[in-house]
RNA sequence: GCCGAUGUAGCUCAAUUGGCAGAGCAACGGAUUUGUAAUCCGUAGGUUUGGGGUUCGAUUCCCCACAUCGGCUCCA
C-alpha cells in the first residue's frame, strides 16, 4: 500500500505497483487521453514508468509547455527514424527540442534536398500511422557503447564514450530505430500528428567549426493541427514583415552588391524615418543633460593599441590602411575618441558628470555568411554616449540612464522589458571594492524602477559590470538593444584624470551606454514591429492628398501646403487616375492618412480623410484635421 | 569563414536534351476626368551577378569570384 500525491494536494492509494498512465486513468478518462508523460517527485518520466512507493505525481498533457517539449523531442526521433528508413547510410547524432520545434543532425554522404524533406515528412506520417510503441530500456554504459558501435553509429558511440563507465543509460526504441536518450517520450508514434519539416542547413558536430559539418533538419511540432496551422500562419506573417522585403517595397533602404555586403544605403523614405528617430533622440538627450560630439571615422591605429581593442577585437576589425608611413584604422568603436576629447584639457571634479553623446558610425568586420539585412551589418551607427563621473555618482547616473532608456523604448511602442545584470567575471580589472560598489549601484538603480532582473553571475566584461535591456516586439520576439556598461579599464589605459577637492589627481569612472544600439538594426526591428505601418510621428509620408479629378487640383495643393506648413510630411497625388487606384497605391505604401478631395471638399474647404484602418471618416474641416494630426505627431502616439 | 541553396528587365517569375531570352506589375506615351484597394491602348526596357573555360552555338554544362537566402548557442 502506498500513496500518490497529486498537484492539488489530494492523494490516491494503490495496493499494487501502477504506471503513471494508470494513475492518470484513475483520475479520469479525459486526463488519461490527454496524458503523454508524467512528473514523479519532480522528475519527468514516461507514462509507462512504474510507481510502487509514496510519491508526488503530476500528469503532463500535450498542451502544457513540458508536454509540447516532449512532443517536439519525440517528433525529432520520429524524423530520425524516417531518415534511417529512407537513408540507411545516414548516421544519427543529436536531436533536441527547440523553441517552437526541433532539429536533428545527421551525417550523410550527400546533402539532403528539399525533395528529400518531402519524402522524409511522408515517411514520418507513415510511421505515425503505424502507431509504433515507443519503449524505454536501461542498459549499462559499456553494453550501449557496443550496441551503437555495432550499428555503425559512431557519433552516438562518441557521446557514450564521454560518459563515465559504470553508468546506466536509457535507450528508446520504436520499430527498428533505437536512440540513446534521456527521455521522456510519448508512448507511441501515433501521438505525433501535427508536424512539418521546415529547412535543412549545415551545423558543426558539437557546434565546433573544427569538426565535421553535419546536416541539420529543422521542423516544427505541435499538440494539434490547429496550433500547427496557426504557427505556420505566424511564420508567413513574419515573412511578410521581413524588413528586407518591406525595405524594398517601401523604398526605405538597400544593400548594394556593387558596394559590398553589410553596407547600408538609406533611401529618402528610410532617411525620413531616421530623421524622426534622430530628432527625438536629440531632443531627449538635450533634456537629459547631454552634450553632443562629432568625431572622425578613422584614426591612427596606435589609438586602438592603447585602448586594447586591437588585442581583444582584432578579428572583428577591418585591416588598417597605410597613410604617410603610418597605419590608420577605420573605427570599430567611438570610445577612444571621446576619451581624446576628455584629455584635451584638465578636468575638475566640479565638471562631473560629463555626458557626451554621439551618433557614431562604426565599422566592424563580420563574417560574410553572418550578414543579414539590417540586423547584421559591417557599418552601423550607434546611439553612443560616454559618461565621466565620480564613483559616488554612479548610481544617480545609472538611474538617469535607465529612465531615459525606458522612456525612449516606450515611445517606440515597446512596453515589455527583460533586464539582465552581468557581474564580475574571473578575469577582470579593478579592485574588489570598486566592483562591489558599482554592482550595488546598478542593482539599486534597477530596484528604483521596480523592475525584475536576471543576474548573470560572472557574465560581465572584464572591464566592468553591465545592464542589458531586451525588448519584446509584437510577434513576441526578444531583442537586446540597450546596454549600460561600466568601464574601469579605459580610464586606466588612457590614464585620464581629474583634479579632486584635495587638489590631487584622481581617476574618473567611465560609463558606456547605447539605448537603441545600432540605428540600422533598431530601424529593422521597428519595421518588423510595425509591419511597415509606422505610427504617424515616424511615417515617412504622413498624409497624401488625393484628387478625384483635375478640377480639385488647386484645393489639393493648398491642403498639402497647409499640412507642410504645419510641419507634416505631406504629398499630393494629382495624377489622372481613378480614386480607387490611388487609394490602393498609397495604402500599399502604408501611408497613415489619405485625404480625399473632390468638388464637395473644395466647395467647403474640407477634406474626406481615411485613416490607417481604411475607414472613410467623412467630410471634415481642414482646420480640425490639421490640428489633430499635429497633436498626434507631437505626442508621438503609437 | 564553413555547409547547402539561389542569382534572368526596377519587382515577382518563365524559357524543351545546349539552338532567335518572355510574361505580369512598375516606368514612359496616348486616350479616359473618374467619389474610397488595380480604366483601356501602346512604347521602351537585357553584357541572363562578374570573370574564365568546354562547344559550331551557353541563361542552360564546368571552374573561379562576388552577392543574397537558410543555418552553424540552445545538455545524449
Amino acid at each position: 500500500m502506498f500513496e500518490v500525491t497529486l498537484p492539488d494536494g489530494t492523494g490516491r492509494r494503490f495496493d499494487q505497483p501502477v504506471t503513471v498512465g494508470e494513475v492518470a486513468a484513475a483520475i479520469g478518462p479525459g486526463l488519461a487521453k490527454a496524458a503523454i508523460a508524467g512528473r514523479v517527485d519532480g522528475r519527468m518520466v514516461d507514462l509507462g514508468t512504474r510507481i510502487d512507493r509514496d510519491c508526488q505525481v503530476a500528469i503532463i498533457t500535450m498542451q502544457s509547455p513540458e508536454g509540447l517539449e516532449i512532443i517536439r523531442h519525440s517528433t525529432s526521433h520520429l524524423m530520425a527514424q524516417a531518415v534511417k528508413e529512407l537513408f540507411p547510410g545516414a548516421q544519427v547524432t543529436i536531436g533536441p527540442a527547440v523553441e517552437n520545434g526541433f532539429y536533428y543532425d545527421f551525417d550523410y554522404e550527400r546533402p539532403f534536398t528539399t525533395d528529400d524533406l518531402g519524402a522524409i515528412e511522408e515517411k514520418m506520417r507513415q510511421i505515425s500511422d503505424r502507431n509504433e510503441t515507443i519503449g524505454r530500456r536501461e542498459m549499462a554504459r559499456d553494453e550501449a557503447l557496443a550496441l551503437f558501435k555495432g550499428m555503425g553509429e559512431h557519433y552516438k558511440g562518441e557521446i557514450i564514450g564521454a560518459i563515465d563507465a559504470g553508468q546506466t543509460l536509457s535507450l528508446y526504441s520504436q520499430g527498428d530505430f533505437v536512440d540513446l536518450c534521456r527521455g521522456p517520450h510519448v508512448p507511441s508514434t501515433g501521438y505525433l500528428k501535427a508536424f512539418k519539416l521546415l529547412s535543412v542547413a549545415g551545423a558543426y558536430w558539437r557546434g565546433n567549426a573544427a569538426n565535421k559539418q553535419l546536416q541539420r533538419i529543422y521542423g516544427t511540432a505541435w499538440a494539434d493541427a490547429k496550433s500547427l496551422k496557426s504557427y505556420l500562419h505566424m511564420l508567413e506573417e513574419s515573412e511578410k514583415r521581413d524588413h528586407r522585403r518591406l525595405g524594398r517595397e517601401l523604398d526605405l533602404f538597400s544593400i548594394q552588391e556593387a558596394a559590398g555586403g553589410g553596407l547600408v544605403f538609406w533611401h529618402p523614405m528610410g532617411s525620413r524615418v531616421r530623421q524622426a528617430i534622430e530628432g527625438y533622440w536629440k531632443e531627449t538627450h538635450i533634456a537629459a543633460g547631454y552634450e553632443f560630439l562629432y568625431t572622425p571615422h578613422m584614426a591612427n591605429l596606435e589609438l586602438w593599441r592603447t585602448s586594447g581593442h586591437l588585442d581583444f577585437y582584432h578579428d572583428s576589425m577591418f585591416n588598417p590602411m597605410h597613410v604617410d608611413e603610418q597605419e590608420y584604422q577605420i573605427r570599430p568603436m567611438n570610445c577612444p575618441f571621446h576619451i581624446l576629447v576628455y584629455q584635451s584639457k584638465m578636468h575638475s571634479h566640479r565638471d562631473f558628470p560629463i555626458r557626451w553623446a554621439e551618433l557614431g558610425t562604426v565599422y566592424r568586420y563580420e563574417l560574410s555568411g553572418a550578414l543579414h539585412g539590417l540586423f547584421r551589418v559591417r557599418g552601423f551607427t550607434q546611439d553612443d554616449a560616454h559618461i565621466f563621473c565620480r564613483e559616488e555618482q554612479i548610481e544617480d547616473e545609472i538611474t538617469a540612464i535607465l529612465d531615459l532608456t525606458l522612456a525612449m523604448l516606450g515611445t517606440f511602442g515597446f512596453k515589455e522589458f527583460d533586464i539582465f545584470l552581468s557581474t564580475r567575471p574571473e578575469k577582470s580589472v579593478g579592485s574588489t571594492e570598486i566592483w562591489d560598489q558599482a554592482t550595488g549601484a546598478l542593482v539599486n538603480a534597477i530596484k528604483k524602477h521596480h523592475l525584475d532582473f536576471v543576474e548573470d553571475k560572472g557574465g560581465g566584461a572584464f572591464y566592468g559590470p553591465k545592464i542589458d535591456v531586451k525588448i519584446t516586439d509584437c510577434l513576441g520576439r526578444k531583442w537586446q538593444c540597450s546596454t549600460i556598461q561600466l568601464d574601469f579599464n579605459l580610464p586606466e589605459r588612457f590614464d585620464i584624470t581629474y583634479i579632486g577637492e584635495d587638489g590631487g589627481k584622481h581617476r574618473p569612472i567611465m560609463i558606456h551606454r547605447a539605448l537603441m544600439g545600432s540605428l540600422e538594426r533598431f530601424f529593422g526591428i521597428l519595421v518588423e514591429h510595425y509591419a511597415g505601418r509606422f505610427p504617424l510621428w515616424l511615417a515617412p509620408v504622413q498624409a497624401v492628398v488625393l484628387t478625384i479629378t483635375d478640377a480639385s487640383r488647386p484645393w489639393a495643393v493648398e491642403v498639402r501646403d497647409r499640412l507642410r506648413a504645419a510641419g507634416l510630411r505631406a504629398e499630393a497625388d494629382l495624377r489622372n487616375e481613378k480614386i480607387g487606384y490611388k487609394i490602393r497605391e498609397h495604402t500599399l505604401k502604408k501611408v497613415p492618412w489619405l485625404l480625399i478631395v473632390g468638388d464637395r471638399e473644395q466647395e467647403q474647404r474640407a477634406v474626406s480623410p481615411r485613416d490607417a484602418s481604411g475607414k472613410d471618416l467623412g467630410l471634415q474641416s481642414l482646420d480640425s484635421l490639421v490640428e489633430k494630426l499635429v497633436l498626434h505627431a507631437r505626442e508621438r502616439r503609437t
